[in-house]
DNA sequence: GTGAAAGCGCTAACAT
DNA sequence: ATGTTAGCGCTTTCAC
């Protein structure tokens, strides 16, 4: 920066000033300064910058794993936003491990965040306390009914459960399951699960749980389903944990033959792009994940309740 | 750190060396460090420490996208690699726009990273400069086959598409389409594309081309199918960009009545999870977006070309 | 093995 | 609107 200086002849301040709000600097040397930058080819330092400041426009998002999709997409949609802001996003995954995330926290928070994005109410005591120590906002996401540590933006996976089973009731079906990825890891779908059993069981009808043991795995959904109608012949519907379980699930019924929904209705839950295409075209729930990005602009609603009544009746 | 220092009762610099090289601190006063740390609740600046030595423990990656399965399953893998090694990852998505890119370049140089990991060899002629004056390691993924910056880590797409033709040239097709993303957006694509339609021109066949014009969209690649095969009736077979527009072609496929591969051939490129379920098993490319990872361990390898090969013949 | 001193490249008062 | 000055919280010599 002290070379960009020399070369248009003001005082590093100046350039510094520049740089930061450009209209407080008078058009001359603005000139000067920006010809200096390009001949230079001069970068600033950002970590320089970020000590003197004691801040940064990191802000550091922890999410269970990208590899879902609408967790990829709720972050491409908050760096879309949070980027015209000015923010970098510092993405962290923790596959669902709590002392992962434990971890990521730590190492964000060394960076001096403007601010943290988590997904869920979970996390260890460690990481609470480290939180409560930093001044930065908080916004915790994805989930929606408890007390959060600052802010909150997302919506009751409890009431999305709900909400399936009672539409499925009102469809006239009593016996039900529940396809899921595995509880330990996706903590969400359980909640989901707890909402769809309560509702169920409100309305008289019974509940099958399945749990499926690796990752999302469209093929053991498949395997698992069959095993469960052959247990539970009685079984009318199915709620999976996402889309990607739910196709499965889809698939398996044609192979055994069962139609859908007349056999088994199948709901899924994610509003993948590809759930409007299958046959028949898939009932399932809409997260809202491209709202959540709204924090960004202030606008931290955490009544988005309504959001998850959203379910695409396809089926 | 100097309230650390204080407590612990030695000079600040000793505190630093331990944080840094733990074993070159007595035990005595590591233990008492420690203990003071923990008192504490002491977090490193690592802008602080960046800023001292100029360097970071970042290293960016670009990505046109990451809701694209297989790009968000490299960035896991990445992640999970350089993350033992103790770098962290400041991922950037051009949303497949070089201006984009370019700017994330820049932002990304600012931080002082410890090596940028870029998608593909397509840059703008400033982007390159500003790599060209850095002087850390950089890495083009995900293609192969010209000439890269500096490390180049991937697989040639146009070999991708010749090793496909070749398998439907062999299996008896001749007649053939390329059903794909749009390729303004989608490079890759295009080079599959270039590489399907030689290898079938030399057999012989023809190839009809479909671009989506809006992101991967599984109804829209229905929609295409079906105007395709009406203007083509001859078309015996067709290569998808990816596993979801296949999907969607199987979807449209079942949906018109057509069998699959007796009356239309599809393939896929992904190696999705649920390609395995689907009805026929959807024979797909599994590129080779976990083996990337190893340029973590200074594996650089460019000679992926064997991988383009594992063509999960399934159909 | 440990500490003192000198920066790293900026920003943020403050004075002009 | 511009320049001067004093740090930001570390790391890195270099003595000891």
């Amino acid at each position: 920066m002290s070379e960009v200086a020399q070369l248009a002849d003001v005082s590093p301040s100046t350039v510094s000033l520049y740089l930061r709000r450009p209209d407080e600097v008078s058009s001359r040397r603005a000139e000067r300064i920006q010809t200096a930058i390009d001949r230079l080819g001069y970068l600033p330092n950002t970590m320089a910058g970020g000590l003197a400041s004691s801040r940064s426009n990191i802000i550091g998002v922890i999410v269970p794993t990208i590899t879902f999709s609408f967790f990829s997409e709720t972050l491409e949609t908050l760096e879309k936003n949070l980027r015209t802001a000015g923010y970098q996003l510092l993405i962290g995954n923790t596959e669902f491990d709590a002392s992962r995330e434990e971890e990521l926290i730590r190492s964000i928070l060394s960076w001096n965040p403007a601010g943290l994005v988590l997904t869920g109410f979970s996390h260890s005591r460690k990481s609470v306390s480290l939180l409560a120590k930093s001044d930065i906002p908080i916004i915790e996401m994805w989930d929606y009914g408890q007390e959060g540590l600052d802010m909150v933006v997302g919506f009751s996976h409890h009431t999305c459960g709900r909400l399936v089973a009672e539409h499925l009731v009102r469809h006239g079906y009593r016996h039900t399951a529940f396809l899921s990825t595995n509880f330990q890891r996706d903590i969400r779908a359980r909640e989901r699960y707890l909402g769809f059993r309560d509702a169920i069981a409100d309305a008289g009808g019974s509940v099958v749980l399945r749990e499926l043991t690796g990752r999302s795995n469209t093929a053991e959904a498949g395997d698992l389903l069959r095993h469960m109608v052959d247990d539970h012949p009685e079984t009318q519907a199915v709620f999976c944990s996402n889309d990607m379980v739910a196709l499965g699930a889809m698939f398996e019924c044609r192979r055994q033959g069962w139609s859908i929904p007349e056999r088994l209705a199948i709901v899924g839950f994610g509003n993948q792009d590809f759930t409007g295409s299958t046959i028949p075209p898939m009932t399932t729930v809409e997260p809202p994940g491209k709202r959540s990005a709204n924090i960004s602009r202030g606008c931290c609603s955490t009544d988005s309740r309504e959001m998850t009544r959203q379910i695409r009746q396809r089926g």
